[in-house]
Parts: C-alpha cells; structure tokens; sequence
DNA sequence: AAATTCCCTGCATACGTTTGCAAGGGAGTC
DNA sequence: GACTCCCTTGCAAACGTATGCAGGGAATTT
C-alpha cells in the first residue's frame, strides 16, 4: 500500500492536518516542519493528486488532444507542452486522436471533467463545434483560432507573404501552391493571403494594412488539395511539373519532402528547374536532401504559451487574461532560407 | 459547476448509488437504467476519474515516460499507447523528460503515485537506477531489458543478424558499424550480436543456439560513438568513408539519415559505392533518397503491447503474466528492404 | 499579575464516487 | 394463500487530502 498523509502524521507524531499543511505551506512551526519533512522524505511520501483535487477543485493536470503524434509538428507541440508543464510540476495527458474529429470532441468532454483545462490543436471541426464542446473558459486552442475563444496561432499571413515575396525575388512569377485539407483552418489562412496577390494593385493601399510589399507581377496556381502528407506531395509533384510553374509552395514541410522525391525522382533539380518552399520548419526539414526552404512555425513556443495562457486563467498566478489581445496570442513566424529555393530558370534554359 | 451524480440522481428521480450502479454496470433493472442513462446523456455527465479513482483504488491513468518525443521512434510508441488507452477508455499522462535521467527517475516517483501503472522508456538509466525506482508490479520497461522487470522488447540480435546477412549476400566482406551511445542498453544488444561474427566458428555450433546462419567472411568495422541523431550520422560520413567498408550498418535511422545526406555531399552514390542500412523504421525511413533499408522494430505495437501488459496486471481483466515468458515479452523485428543497400562494388571498381 | 492577543495544533467536515449492508417489494413455489 | 427467494433500491461509510473552527499555550501588554 502507498504511504499516505496518515503514515506520514503516525510517523512524525502529529496529526494530519499538521502535515497537510506543513507540507503545502501552512502555518506551522519551524520545528514541527522539519520532522514533518523529515518523515515524510523518510517513507517516501508524494502526495496524492487525485484525493488533492477532489478537495481543492485543481488537480494540476491538464490535457493535450492532437490528430497525430507521429506528425513531427504535433509531436513539437507536445514536447514544448510537457516541458512545461513538467517545470511548474503539473501532469499533462495526451490524446492522440488519429485524426478523427469526433473522437477530438469526445477526448475534450473527459478531459474537461478530469483537468483544470485542455489544449486542443484540431485544424479540422468547425468553429460551431469546437464552440458548442469546449468550454471557453479552460479550453485553449493551439494553431488555430475562434472567435471568443482563447488561443494561440501563428501569423501565417506574414509568413505566406514572407514565402512568395522570396520567391518572387528570385525571378519566379509563377508560383505552384499546394493546398491541402479543405476544412484546414490553417489551410484556409493560407488561401487567403494567397488571394491577396491576385487583387488589383489599389487594394493594397487600404489605411489599415501595414504591408507595403509590392504584390504585383506574380501569378498563384492553386493545385489540390491534396493529403497533408509525404504521399499527397509525390502524386503533386507530376502535376506541378505538368504546368508552367517555376516554384512551389507546399502546405506544409511534410508534402514539400514529397514533392522533393518526385521531383529527384523524375530528374529535376532543385533548386535550379524548381524550387520548392515548405511550411512549419519541422526538424525534418534541415534533413531533406536539398534542405528545404520553409516557413518557421512555432511549435514547442506555442505549446509552452498556450500551457501558460491556460494557468494564468485557472491557476491563480497573476490576472487572467482579458483584452482580445491577451485571449487571441499571435506569435510570429519568419522564413528559413535553405538550399530547396533558388533562382527562376532563364527562359532560354 | 460541473454536473455530478448528484444531479443526475435529482434528474432521474433516484439515489446517487443507484446512479452509480447504472453507469458502471451494477445490478439495476431496465428501465431505471434507461432512466438514469438519459438523464446523465441530458446533462452531459462524465464521471470524475478522480473521485472514483481514490475509492476503488484504481484510477485508470497510466504514465509514459520518454526520453524526447520529437524523436520519432518515441512518438510512435505514444501513438501506439494511446491509441491502445483510448479503446480501453484509460487516460494517458505523457511526460517528456529531454533525455534526463534525473528527470526520468522523478517522473516515475510522481508517475507512480498517481497512475495505476508507468510504462517506461528509458535507454540509458542503470538496471540499478531503475529497479530502485521502480515499483516492479506496475511499471514496463518498453524496448528494454532488466531482469525480474516487466518488459517489452524487440529481438534485436534478430534484426541485426537479418541486416548483416543481406549485406554479405550483397557481396559486402567489410561492414561499419556507427555505434550510439555507450549506455544505451539497445545498443549494448547490437554491439552483442555483432561480436559473434568476430567469433571462431565453431563458438555457433553451442547446442542451444538455434542460429545456423554462417558467420564467416565477415568483418565489422565499428565507429563511434556518435550521437544517435541526424547530426551524428553526418559526422560519421566522412569516418566510414575514410575506411575500407562498403556497407555500413547504422544505429539507428536517423543517423543513417545523416549518413545518406554527408555520402550525398561527398558524391557518393547509394547504394552503388556505399550501401547503407538503418535501424528502427521509423517513418522517415521510406521517404529518404534513397529509401532506407532498415531493420523494422516495433514501436506502436510495442507501446500497446505494454499498456497491455500493464492492463492484464492491475486491469484485473484476465490472469497477471507470472512466466518470465509473459513478463518479458521480446516482439519480433524484420528487415525491410529498400533502396538504399545494393550489390558490394567490385573491387576492380 | 492578570488579561489579551497570537500562534500553533487537532478535530471534524467536505469533495464525488463506489460499495457493503439492509430493507422493501414482486414473483414464484408449495 | 403464505412463505421464500431474489431483484432492486437507498443509506451510510470510506478513499486521501485540505481547511474552517475552536482550544490551548506562550508571549506580550496594561
């Protein structure tokens, strides 16, 4: 049997009150602590997180839903999640929900019940859905974002254009992008910041905007969607290839290393005929063969500052967040330039 | 305040042990079961783990400890646990403990308190270390070995055999060996295996050996220690091709990863000149240039494997393993043949 | 020196759930 | 028709911990 609160008080010879609170930093004498102490590192003594929360209403735990683990961007997340949470000493469950949306919403009902709060990275249930499951109040949503509800994302706007201005720098007028998922929120960011560049020139000059790029001159050639996956970037790779594109970019890092071995495959080198810009930055990236072009993510940050956003609201440390500013974190992204990307071909070549 | 049996009692017109008896199967008749199940269906009622868990002793969370999810080999064995748990409608608490043993050893004391059992990933702590950490009824050792402990593991001196053996049918008289780090107990069996081919023959024709391949003819060159990562296979590329070897069996995927990407470098063909085989099989392995040849190990099926050990001991679901056979399961490995091994270059080559 | 204050400690209760025990009622059997 | 048996249900206790409340003792103040 585990020690419990009532070894520890028959060892120390005092009651369990005394040594609840001399261990949670009650009032106590210096004395009555330390044997307090003493006993209970003597039988080894943890206490029980289940009885705690039961009393206290926190249980010190929170929950983690992604689609998939074995994804290298969820994975990321996670890690940065569990680094944190293991520094403030809270335990953190994870629920892989192989990328099936109701087991998403079932897995944030019990953890709900079971956690002071959950993360939920879901790209794919609608906003009404992730409305009407969470709880607004415990409920974090990472990489993506609903109206009222708290999350962290990624300023994928600034770093699509980050993308294509790069691109277009290079000579390349003719971009290829690859989209994926339709119901991708992120997807969707992607789409719309793309759609930017088909726009008249004037509309650039709207006072709210910031972004004084010149987005003239380029022309985006939608392909897909296809899988967010390897596969879904070598059944691209043939399509791209059959059209006038000169550059590409891929919906994520996953499909660009895709893309990359058909491309390999096929005897086209990159960057020189094609060059080829990921998105996320995951550590396979730097491992691709040429190492890919692509847009930095934060995965492990934002993993941490969602963890931190949710203990700020229920753990009691410092005021909740209030201002839309403080509920909607952005966090910023920045394009990683490897060997993938290139000069556009000469037309002559 | 969330929804307790309480209200569902209220709601149905019952007591709160006739709610209880409803939902976990108890002796209740038809229709007030039908009752009690709408009501709880109404208010959106999920029982709280924590306050069943401390009156029947057994909370059905259970912890994984690994060294680094962003490694995927781990991340698969967390997919495979969770998906394992979430069938069993079990919780699963994921703490990622950056490759420090200290840290390692923490989280199985917390761990151990609070779940009903603790699967445990740990390469490089001690046997000492871990058995004095570890209660020995409810915590499984996954891909790892230590006596009179719960273990799930691969057969490693299978899968090493079967990588060598292709290669010397290939040809390959001098193989590399890249060995990972010293205390790695996964790498301390390869290292094991390896040195039966140094042996004189006549060492294989011990009665309990079911081994008849032959071992002759063969040498293994062995390098490192290098870190078991992409970075280390890098660093090896430059030592193996500085040798005579013109095969090189690899630690681990990622650092045949790193190799393939340094051979590239160099100009060196795979598997023309230089054939290479990795370990583990991890996803990435398919989506290298060239596809790795690798020795498959069991990750996702392993991790479930333990959950499942685990469940069989304090799940009371069926009789507790008591052989050694039930209690140190070893899952079989496999090669898989890709691209990246071919026929020795003739020497005239 | 007596009274007041404050610090320390123990007792008892509460958290949400399960479960042993006992009571009630309906049906089946003699 | 009465008795027995079993099924169903409610009451109450228990799990391990935290905390309000009250009591006791020492220290400080008048």
């Amino acid at each position: 049997m585990r020690t419990t609160v009532h070894d520890v008080a028959d060892a120390a010879g005092v009651s369990v009150s005394t040594v609840s609170r001399a261990l949670t930093g009650g009032s106590v004498s210096p004395a009555t602590r330390a044997t307090v102490m003493a006993a209970a590192e003597r039988l080894g003594y943890r206490p029980n997180r289940t009885a705690r929360g039961l009393i206290t209403g926190r249980t010190g735990n929170y929950g983690l839903i992604v689609p998939d683990l074995q994804n290298p961007f969820f994975a990321d997340i996670a890690k940065g999640v569990s680094a944190r949470a293991r520094a403030v000493d809270g335990g953190v469950f994870i629920t892989d929900t192989d990328e099936d949306v109701s087991a998403e919403l079932e897995a944030l009902a019990t953890l709900g019940r079971n956690t002071d709060g959950v993360l939920l990275c879901s790209p794919r249930a609608t906003d009404a859905e992730l409305k009407e499951a969470a709880d607004p109040e415990t409920t974090v949503l990472v990489h993506r974002q609903v109206p009222g509800m708290l999350s962290i994302s990624a300023d994928i706007a600034a770093g699509t254009r980050q993308a294509i201005d790069h691109l277009r720098a290079l000579g390349h007028r003719r971009i290829a992008f690859l989209a994926g998922p339709d119901e991708s929120w992120a997807g969707a960011q992607r789409l719309a910041t793309l759609a930017e560049y088909d726009k008249k020139p004037e509309y650039d000059e709207k006072p709210e905007s910031n972004d004084k790029t010149d987005k003239t001159g380029v022309e985006i050639l939608r392909f897909g969607s296809v899988a967010p996956t390897f596969e879904g970037g070598v059944l691209a790779g043939d399509l791209v290839l059959a059209s006038t594109a000169t550059a590409v970019l891929a919906y994520n890092d996953l499909v660009a290393m895709g893309l990359l071995h058909r491309l390999a495959a096929r005897g086209v080198p990159v960057p020189e005929r094609m060059s080829v810009v990921g998105y996320d930055d995951i550590s396979l990236a730097a491992m691709s063969h040429p190492p890919l072009t692509t847009v930095a993510v934060p995965k492990g940050r934002a993993g941490a500052a969602a963890l931190e956003l949710l203990l700020r609201r229920v753990g009691g440390a410092g005021k909740p967040a209030t201002t839309v500013r403080e509920r909607e974190v952005t966090l910023p992204t920045g394009l990683v330039v490897r060997a993938s990307s290139g000069l556009a071909p000469t037309t002559s070549g």
